[in-house]
DNA sequence: GGCTTTTGTCAATATATGGAACAAAGTTAT
DNA sequence: ATAACTTTGTTCCATATATTGACAAAAGCC
């Protein structure tokens, strides 16, 4: 981007963007890259965000796993790890052993200091403001715990917490299939079903943090009972438990399928399901099949609703690609106003099992930026 | 307010705020009106707006009638028209005739120079930066009509549209039962059901102003077909009509109400049946309480996707009152999640059928108070 | 090669905001 | 009642921030 670019985006004056870009550059953040193309006059300057001039940090906090990322300021992965981790054993527990997984990570890549900004996803309702959960249903023990705190004062550096969903959502219109979005909707389709919601270009959490939740919507009056408390939820119908529970009870009944053979040896996964589907076995294709409808009636209210540009599908139920799509998009043209359909384009993530860590990352490096631009860079001219 | 508890919300100077306070008071936006209750030192001196710095006119353009208000500057109406008018008749017919009862009414209160600025509320989807209407269903020949430039050219002042059910949200929150809600969802419940939403502090009207279209709620598989082309819409198991529809059904097959009386004379209309409930007939309280149910169970969708702070029941049916309030809290109650609801309050709404004109009122004021702002006050001590 | 267009910079200027000191007007403690 | 403390609103000044307009550099266009 160059400084006229930047300038006519933020409807300041030239002379603005050139005095903070110099203080920019000074400060090592950006760079200039050369010359781009003309537009009938003198050839713009190319600038550049300087990837090496610093490090961000990312955190994906899920049931079982951690994953952790380093990231430079372009938000390029640049070393990972993985770690189990029981989400129920409480903050206690988890924290210190989350903050070990970050510190290996950073004494391997430059130590401590690198690290800029961290931001962390957690699998429950977060009050981002104030960096704690409230009444998550699967991290007991964790309910108003100063999470956000806890990095803080670990390392000195800014520490932003948000939702996994929420932040799939960031991560995809940062860096995946959302790029330039700025109404979309991303669904995570694991064990349960999420959704991050970035309305207007900022993410939306609703009162308490709750909101998204599309997992309990009601999609069959007469379905069986969600551990919530009600009766057909799309989680009870379409969640990756439930479809490894249905594809038990298909082998059960002695449907004829390539699944009966996995489940001689172990329990069956959606994952499981999926794979068999994409391999052309039928009963499998089924399941998904019904899923995707499912998940598509709620995603007509969705649309109906909010009418979003977009909405990705992502989570690891949705790698299964077109088994789930194609009749997601069918149940969703089927159930959803012409106007708003029109409207929203509805794909798979891009990003994968890395969605939420990404937008972490991006939280992160919103921090670090904001921070870079409080510093006055120094006054006065450098040298002569 | 007084000058120093504005500094303190909006974290500036109390300098800064008695600079602007001073061009304001210059201008005869605000006046100061005597002193507010000490908080341990000297009393503060309250500031109010003027209203009789300026008026503004809001415009409700339903599909049969136009209402047209005056209000001042704290939003308080001084004079309002109503006129039938068929708004499938199409803009060049619409709009000089709604023009012609706003300048009606300026003309009796002090000419048209008094009118600062103009709101306008439309029953379709409205892109309200271009101030257009996007293929409203009920508004045929309107699509892409320039509705705010008409008003724009023809006053010279300026012009702002929206969809009605939005108008209705901000109206609430601004003036009615949502004053200091951020997040908020205005249902509005007449001939069909729109819903308004405020997320954050903002309208929000997704990507092409159709946000809020919970009458297309899919609520029962097979349900009755609705005119949108789907089966078991909302808007076809409770809005107005159907409400109505229903009634018929139930005179026609006998039932024991008070409704057949009517029926003799003319065609039974939704109103009709809250009336009879409140009277105490039984067969209308059992159809509000169906329509409640239905309402109820797409709400507990809303609720959960959004965590509003607060759920608006508006419009003409919701004038029925707790017949159909306690339906819909019960059924929501039944299917949301427990933190999602215990952070949503679910009543009616406070302005009737004032809730969208007000709401036009807000967005021009809103605009008048820009403009006065932008234009610098006289500089320099006046007099001495 | 001259003309126009666009980009980036510089100096002068306008505007906005905050800090400190202070007077005014109240409350609270002694 | 008096003194001490609080809070409010103002004034003056310093500073931060952005804009304007002029201008040179570097390109395209004729």
């Amino acid at each position: 981007m160059s400084r006229a670019e930047i300038a006519q985006t933020l409807g300041v004056s030239r002379a603005t963007v050139s005095t903070i870009v110099d203080g920019l550059i000074a400060s090592g953040l950006v760079s200039e890259r050369g010359a781009g193309v003309s537009r009938g006059g003198r050839r713009p300057i190319v600038l550049k965000v300087n990837p090496e001039a610093g490090r961000v940090v990312g955190v994906d906090v899920g049931a079982s796993h951690v994953l952790v990322v380093l990231a430079d300021l372009c938000g390029k992965i640049l070393d990972e790890a993985e770690q189990p981790l029981d989400v129920a054993s409480g903050p206690e527990v988890c924290l210190p052993l989350i903050a070990d997984v970050v510190e290996a990570i950073l004494s391997r890549n430059g130590g401590l200091g690198v690290m800029q900004a961290v931001g962390v996803g957690v699998p429950g309702p977060v009050i981002a403001a104030r960096g704690v959960v409230s009444s998550p249903p699967i991290m007991p023990g964790w309910d108003g715990y100063p999470i956000r705190e806890f990095f803080e004062t670990r390392w000195g550096r800014p520490a932003l917490v948000d939702n996994d969903a929420d932040l799939g959502a960031l991560g995809e219109s940062t860096f995946g299939a959302g790029r330039g979005e700025t109404n979309l909707a991303y669904i995570k389709i694991g064990t349960g079903i999420g959704c991050g919601l970035l309305l207007d270009g900022q993410l939306y959490h609703g009162v308490v943090g709750t909101a998204g939740e599309i997992g309990h919507f009601t999609v069959s009056q007469d379905g069986p009972p969600c551990k919530c408390g009600n009766y057909g939820c799309l989680e009870a119908m379409a969640g990756g438990r439930a479809i490894a529970q249905r594809a038990y009870l298909a082998i059960q009944a002695g449907q004829p399928t390539t699944l009966a053979a996995i489940n001689h040896g172990r329990q069956i996964t959606a994952r499981d399901v999926a794979q068999a589907a994409q391999a052309g076995d039928a009963v499998s294709q089924q399941l998904l099949s019904d899923a995707g409808r499912h998940i598509g009636s709620a995603l007509a209210s969705l649309i109906n609703l909010l009418n979003p540009g977009l909405v990705l599908i992502g989570g690891r139920v949705a790698e299964a690609g077109e088994s789930l799509l194609a009749p997601i998009r069918e149940a969703v043209q089927r159930r959803s106003l012409r106007a708003s359909l029109r409207a929203t384009r509805i794909q798979t993530a891009a990003l994968g099992r890395h969605a939420t860590v990404l937008g972490a990352v991006a939280l992160a490096l919103d921090s670090a930026f904001c921070s870079q631009l409080q510093q006055r860079p120094a006054r006065g001219r450098a040298r002569s």
